[in-house]
DNA sequence: GTTGAGCGTT
């Protein structure tokens, strides 16, 4: 039998694999060795330069069909980073964009169906195979010191962490699941999901997918039906969804609003609200969620909500020019409604903003780069711009402007856009109001509070982000297809080859759903562009 | 001393 020299890194002392007999290597056989591997390379002796190893359908080819292997070392290749899009210029340098989605993304794991033998030590030891790992921990009984069977990592780079996510573990002799843990639920997502209000009924999904598509790959369009005057947009890439948040933008004439697409778990609660709290948070749901504190910011002005904590950062914002005219739908908004008071003194561009005209900004594709300095701290809870420490008392007159500005009042409707109490507006029928309800349905998503009477024409309970997908589908699945502890009638035991989920049959966890997801085309392929 | 779906005394 003919063995392979691999090491995990160049130098390492190397691990004697056995190939197949017909001089092949499994990929299998490597990744039994080398969790997360996804191919070989060596040092040619005589060039000095490395060269990859022929890989396909799983099986390593050797370098030379006659004398096989031959007596190299072979190292490990392991996936890249995640590829940032082509357009991305020298900002977003690779240590940048590995800093800012570690610290985005990076999550303890919850690590079940451990060996009972198992230790802290042997913990880390097999997941250092993946990278960095800043914690590793049994839980134990208090008084016995007994393991319970799981544990928490958590790891240094999101490359690490998506590798151990999409693999399976096989740790001191027994499978075990590793998943985003739900007591995490979303608390350190970015959604990848926008909502987009002030849609006409002409601007079909082809033609969103089109227009958001220059800012980057669009996974998703969801337009609820009947019409509704409002539509989804998910890209692959949060913070491309993330850097939209606030902005308006002109699709087929029409000036569009981007907004936070809000999990539906808030959404739920707020249905329930008759009359709203401005002193409590905690009645709008807010916690965890919105890692940008988007429903939060006080005195921010209507636009660029979503990026208020990146001035925390710096004021990187002012390139992006705060110019957005609204209103040129026809819908006049005052300006005094937009501008004005802007928390932290950033972004205090209200004056910039008018009725009725057209957009001083065309959304081109350069654009793209400028919003992609955009994203720091995003991971700091409604920080900096809030206005004092109990955000909802404090948020000035401009937190609500667009009901006001659409001259909507308690009675539904007003010529009048005095009145600051909001106290009813969860009795606002928004099929029977005598406006756009298009613009209702902006102003009231900002607020978390269109649910499902809006959203929910969709009957795909898909959970929607990205690391509860990996969750499920990485672990899940692949526990259960290759050994996981899941009963037969679990509906994850799909016949799927690979473990890649392939229906969306996966039960919701109940804090991780977001209620506008849609189920066109979150499907196993599109979703496989992830990893 | 046993066990095998779950979710963390910070």
């Amino acid at each position: 039998m003919d063995f392979v020299q691999v090491s995990e890194e160049e130098g390492d002392e190397p691990i004697q694999l056995p190939a197949e007999e017909d001089g092949t290597l499994l990929l299998s056989t490597l990744q039994a060795q080398f969790p997360g591997s996804c191919g070989l390379k060596y040092r040619n002796l005589d060039t000095k330069a490395v060269r990859g190893v022929r890989s396909n359908e799983g099986r390593l080819f050797p370098p030379s069909v006659e004398s096989g292997w031959g007596e190299y070392a072979y190292f490990c290749v392991f996936p890249k980073e995640n590829k940032r899009k082509s357009d991305d210029n020298l900002e977003n340098s690779t240590a940048k964009t590995k800093r800012i989605e570690t610290r985005l993304r990076c999550t303890d794991l919850i690590v079940l169906g451990l060996p009972w033998k198992t230790t802290e030590e042997s913990l880390r030891e097999y997941f250092e195979t993946y990278g960095e790992v800043l914690m590793a921990q049994i839980k134990k009984d208090t008084k016995s010191g007994q393991s319970k069977g799981f544990g928490f990592v958590r790891f240094g780079s999101y490359d690490a962490q998506m590798r151990v996510l999409t693999n399976r573990h096989l740790i001191d002799g027994r499978w075990c699941e590793v998943k985003v843990p739900n007591s995490k639920g979303m608390g350190h997502q970015v959604p990848c999901k926008v909502f987009v209000g002030r849609c006409t009924e002409d601007i079909n999904s082809d033609d969103l997918r089109e227009y958001f598509s220059k800012f980057g790959e669009v996974t998703d369009v969801f337009i609820p039906r009947p019409f509704r005057a409002f539509s989804f947009v998910t890209f692959l890439d949060p913070d491309v969804a993330q850097s939209l948040c606030g902005e308006d933008h002109i699709i087929k004439g029409v000036s569009v609003h981007v907004s936070n697409a809000a999990p539906k778990a808030e959404q739920n609660r707020n249905q329930q609200v008759q009359s709203y709290n401005y002193n409590s948070a905690n009645s709008f749901g807010m916690h965890s969620y919105h890692p940008q504190g988007n429903h939060m910011n006080p005195g921010r002005n209507g636009h660029h909500r979503g990026n208020n904590q990146h001035n925390a950062h710096g004021g990187e914002n002012a390139i992006v020019p705060n110019n957005h005219n609204i209103g040129t739908a026809g819908y006049g908004m005052g300006g005094n409604n937009y501008g004005g008071n802007s928390g932290g003194g950033y972004h205090n561009n209200g004056g910039n903003h008018s009725s009725g005209g057209n957009t001083n900004r065309q959304d081109g594709g350069s654009q793209y780069n400028s919003r992609q300095s955009n994203f720091h701290g995003m991971n700091q809870p409604h920080n900096g711009n809030v206005g004092g420490s109990n955000g909802w008392m404090n948020r000035g007159h401009l937190d609500m402007p667009n009901l006001q500005a659409l001259g909507i009042n308690s009675q539904g409707s007003s010529s009048s856009n005095q009145g600051q109490n909001m106290s009813n507006q969860s009795m606002l029928n928004l099929n029977s109001l005598p406006i756009n309800p298009a613009l209702v349905a902006a102003a009231l998503n900002q607020w978390s509070l269109v649910g499902n009477q809006l959203q929910n024409q969709n009957q795909d309970q898909q959970g929607g982000n990205f690391l509860s997908w990996m969750a499920q589908n990485g672990g899940h699945n692949n526990a259960n297809n290759f050994g996981g502890r899941k009963g037969p009638n679990n509906p994850n035991n799909n016949p799927a080859a690979n473990g890649i989920k392939t229906d969306n049959s996966e039960p919701q966890n109940g804090n991780t759903g977001w209620s506008n997801q849609s189920s066109g085309s979150q499907n196993a392929a599109e979703k496989s562009n992830f990893l």
